[in-house]
DNA sequence: AATCGCGCCTGACGGC
DNA sequence: TGCCGTCAGGCGCGAT
């Protein structure tokens, strides 16, 4: 599932193909996703040049002359590079050819994702403009967490997911984080001190920093590479590791719930 | 305002 | 072998 960091790999890996070319031809082969394709698209895009790939949050802006493209990749998504004419496979929902003979293809088995035109002032659209801090800006920071939790009852891992309140952090992630932390994910956001906080956001920080620098090993042969995920370079220490030994103190890593979510922690490590 | 649960969708996997 | 149920999950949305 991409989180963050496989999104801002995504990112730099089409930017050096496709920025800068113009839209030549575009084929939908599959508009059901989790809202409709523009029936427009096609017509819209055409001769526009892209001129920027940029990132908020998990949505990826691809800005063009006359508006930008919303591409959100849901959670089996993924968007690469390949030569014109190559054979579409199967979930190759969409394709952008451009004057250099390269071609954006979306590919999303689950069909979570999303292609939506978002005009010219993207983050003004409705699903941006309420959107939380970039995790990996200064405006992210323990003053900032502290202070928006406070009389919040909800658990500090739904609180770190909520990307009204920071963006990027999957639930992989905020798992990870809140190990390195010492956190345990069910504790009541609101009770949490400014110096824990500052300890979270440090972590989460640093595995989001880290699984980008995975991520970019992949970049130079980004063109029809297979994507690798940033986590599966990571060494996850609790995610996914339910009766496993803690690395830290040999307690046997735990599976819970939270917010229909599945949730591990060392229950040792964690308070 | 905050919180909770639902559902979109396919593929992998386990049981019979 | 094949079928069927279950799970996974980002995230917007409606209900409380």
């Amino acid at each position: 599932m991409p989180e963050l960091p496989e999104v801002e790999t995504t990112r730099r890996g089409i930017e050096p193909h496709v920025v800068k070319h113009k839209v030549q031809s575009v084929a939908v082969r599959q508009p059901s996703l989790r809202w409709p394709v523009p029936a427009d698209l096609p017509k819209r895009l055409k001769a526009q040049t892209l001129l920027a790939a940029e990132r908020r949050g998990k949505y990826l802006l691809l800005r063009f002359n006359k508006g930008t493209l919303l591409v959100h990749l849901g959670m089996s998504g993924s968007l690469r590079v390949v030569v014109k004419n190559t054979l579409p496979m199967k979930h190759d929902h969409l394709d952008i050819c451009f004057d250099n003979d390269k071609c954006l293809r979306l590919n999303d088995p689950r069909r979570f994702g999303a292609v939506l035109w978002a005009g010219e002032n993207p983050l003004a659209h409705e699903l941006l403009d309420k959107l939380g801090p970039e995790p990996l800006s200064d405006a992210f920071n323990a003053d900032y967490l502290f202070t928006k939790s406070r009389k919040r009852k909800t658990s500090v891992k739904n609180f770190i997911m909520d990307s009204r309140i920071v963006v990027g952090v999957g639930n992989i992630y905020a798992s990870e984080a809140l190990f390195a932390a010492g956190i345990h994910p069910k504790r009541a956001a609101g009770h949490i001190s400014k110096a824990r906080y500052a300890s979270l956001v440090t972590e989460i920080k640093t595995v989001l920093e880290y699984a980008i620098t995975r991520g970019g090993t992949t970049l130079r042969n980004f063109l029809s590479a297979d994507g690798v995920p940033g986590y599966f370079a990571l060494e996850l220490k609790v995610y996914g590791r339910a009766d496993e030994p803690c690395v830290k103190c040999g307690a046997a890593i735990r599976s819970i719930t939270i917010g229909q979510r599945a949730s591990y922690f060392c229950p040792h490590c964690q308070r």
